[in-house]
DNA sequence: AATTAATGTAAGTGTTCACTTGCATTCATT
DNA sequence: AATGAATGCAAGTGAACACTTACATTAATT
């Protein structure tokens, strides 16, 4: 389709840089054509339509399976350590594709779920592994036994809220003020779980 | 300028629940027209322009400033019945500015910023609140001392991610789960501070 | 009953948008 | 040097959009 692939990735650069800010109705073709520094008519030879384009941007930079392969083989049994590790990798997955998930929760009005889908629903998924290891944790007699889902809930949305947070705030969040509040939150749920 | 209120009232409404689906720039005066069982023109007679209307919805549905209120008079010094009637005072708020809150978390391309800003940056206000009561807390031993900047960020962020969450999702979320939740977390987060 | 304000109807304006077509140009491959 | 694929350029299409204008209709006020 594309001798040249630099070509067709520029384009797909800048109509995620876009995209993230505008919003995927509001973003033109025009827009993304200069943005890439190509004509208009080049966009429409590599990727047909608009909603192709966007749909070939969430397949080339999604991400894969990493956490489940994280909860599967990455931790200790150690609650205040593996929350540790688990409350980064999120952070780092997230941050990766920050402008993709701004894409989908700024949404669109005919563009078909299923592609902004994935992006946005994605603490359940983490949320039912987290609530599996804590209840295994219980077992054990490391952690409280109590509401294992609702606080791997708790954990889950608070990591969320961060991250939206700092995606619509207007100066980027530094990487210290995150790291510091991984540490503190972390060691705070701890303590909390801790029997 | 309206004679009759229900009108104009209609075509609010009728805005608010539109954009709150698809967002400003993608609904159009005419949806809003259909919805409202309104002639088009009859909304410019009434808002002029498209923004303005918008403007007035804002205006119309905001809320005041009951939070602050909240922590100068009715908080008790118990940290767990305190933490309570804050999580579900803020949930209260978010659930009737909920539409709200969603168009400016959707943006727009051509709308000023300052219309849609006091509605997502508002955990900053009451992360500040909520430090101030910790460490007034602290200095009179029922919370540990450490780092109530953060700890506050912490709580707040949890409940502003499960909003986000309950904003996003496909079937809303009941009541009983939010209840749960606020209770758990609750719970959590007092075990976390206390001494 | 007459007046007036609020709404409806119909038609249209200018603009912007996604997308197309035809042809000229560049550039790597042979 | 010749060929062919990828790109640029110019122009245009039809649809949708915010918004306007002129006039007819309804409903409340006097």
């Amino acid at each position: 389709m594309s001798a040249n692939p630099t070509t067709g990735e520029k384009i797909l650069l800048a109509t995620i840089n876009l995209m993230a800010d505008k919003g995927y109705d509001s973003t033109t073709t025009k827009e993304i054509a200069l943005a890439a520094g190509v004509n208009e008519v080049t966009i429409f030879r590599h990727f047909g339509t608009k909603e192709k384009l966007l749909e070939a941007a969430f397949n080339r930079f999604h991400y894969g399976n990493e956490m489940t392969k994280l909860f599967n083989e990455g931790f200790t049994g150690n609650l205040h350590e593996d929350l540790l590790t688990l409350s980064r990798t999120y952070h780092n997955i997230m941050n990766r594709n920050r402008k993709l998930i701004s894409i989908s929760l700024k949404g669109s009005s005919t563009l078909p779920e299923s592609v902004l889908q994935e992006a946005s629903n994605n603490p359940k998924h983490l949320k039912n592994l987290l609530a599996q290891y804590l209840t295994t944790m219980s077992s054990q007699g490391k952690v409280i036994t109590s509401n294992p889902e609702i606080q791997a809930l708790s954990f889950m949305w608070m990591n969320f809220g961060a991250f939206i947070s700092s995606l619509n705030a207007k100066e980027a969040v530094s990487e210290e003020t995150l790291n510091e509040f991984i540490d503190e939150s972390v060691r705070l749920f701890t303590k909390a779980l801790s029997p």
